[in-house]
DNA sequence: TGGTCATTGTCAGCAAATCGTAAGGTTGGC
DNA sequence: GCCAACCTTACGATTTGCTGACAATGACCA
């Protein structure tokens, strides 16, 4: 689950990042506007947290700016206590939730969780296909209502593979979410960790798409 | 996607080449202006890449060039370290981009990705004729509603096909598109690639013009 | 401290799909 | 009927993806 945090203080964005980073998120920061906006319009983000007060270029700007270009992923913005007039703004420039500084980590974690679900389409905390069950919440499956273990890897991969279960996800794709930037070439981790997904829910749940890359169960036509 | 690689350095050009191919461009290399200019001018692609610093034709002329003969396609400029005027005078000649050497690989295809989804616009991710319906986000095809694979080579042909249905398709056009620049011409690889479309998509779905090309079914016009 | 276990990357071997090549057959226009 | 354009088939080199075995790492516990 890949994350842009733009934020110019290093202090909250070092301690947030590394909360951040043990839930999971792959977290890229940003400390300006202007190449935040770059980063946001060029590469591909399951969830933004943005601060509204930036050198180089305000956190308004840089919302707007990706929402005209039609950059759709979901911006949680945050503000300072009392600035009303912000985070209504905000809201109206395309933001999906706010927060108000200073914040719990907690609070923090359930509104990601909350508006990462919204936006892929899901109205509840759980992920359901035809025959899996995804609880994003207790990090659970189920698979024909049977409970199945995943490692922490496994649970990201199937997730992002649920969340994007309309399309087929490529390898080169999978390796970007799931591992930082600076993935090996010539591995095939992803081949092996897909093999071990297989083996726990079942060979048909995971389809690959030869020459392209994987498919879940039920993201069928026909 | 074909891409025109204007680059002199063939150290940068070869090493930059690589890593475009295996991210699925189709590259072309060329290495000095006039020759530059004469590809851009008579051949399609889909992105250009362009050395300021060129032998023969320095690239501002070059795309000052093209763009009078309104050769639109999308124009990323590589420019040195804090050549400030250059990048000005390139994105007035008619440049979408540009991007500082030394860059990293990620930045550039970044880039390229960004420049492309723009000039492209959104293109709707199921594309219809009567007996076919090939959906552009699963990689699938289904005909008269059953579904059948496809081999990426045969997929990106049908494509090719179906998004230029309305015309015939000469089978020297289809080689462009299909192959690199240095592609044998007398091979018979496009033959035996429609052969095997043929035989999966069913006979009539795809047929011959002698001496002209390939049409789809549906894109009547006798 | 040392042992056990879960997690995850690496590697080598395998099977199957992919795709270019070549050779010979068929078709259609003149 | 001839010739070029096009089709079909078979072959095999290469690529792609799957799998089991193994190693490195780190967490946990005695």
């Amino acid at each position: 689950m890949r994350l842009l945090f733009v934020e110019d203080d290093p202090l909250i964005s070092r301690d947030v990042t590394t909360v951040l980073e043990k839930n999971g998120y792959l977290v890229d920061i940003e400390t300006n506007g202007e190449e935040a906006w770059f980063k946001g319009d060029t590469e591909d983000y399951s969830v933004v947290i943005l601060d509204l007060g930036l050198p180089a270029m305000d956190g308004l700007s840089v919302l707007k700016r990706w929402r005209e270009n039609e950059r759709n992923f979901p911006v949680l913005i945050l503000t300072a206590r009392g600035n009303w007039s912000e985070r209504v703004e905000g809201i109206d420039a395309g933001a999906d939730d706010y927060l108000v500084k200073p914040f719990q980590m907690e609070e923090l974690l359930a509104r990601l969780r909350a508006i990462v679900r919204r936006t892929a389409g899901q109205a509840s905390p759980v992920i359901s296909t035809q025959r899996l069950r995804l609880d994003t919440r207790l990090k659970s499956l189920s698979v024909d209502g049977c409970p199945v273990d995943l490692s922490p890897l496994e649970y990201r991969c199937l997730l992002y593979l649920a969340l994007n279960r309309t399309r087929v996800v490529s390898q080169m794709e999978l390796t970007e979410q799931l591992y930082a930037q600076d993935f090996e070439r010539d591995s095939n981790s992803v081949e092996v960790l897909i093999a071990r997904l297989r083996r726990k829910l079942g060979a048909d749940i995971i389809r690959t798409k030869r020459g392209f890359g994987y498919t879940l169960e039920g993201g069928d036509f026909c």
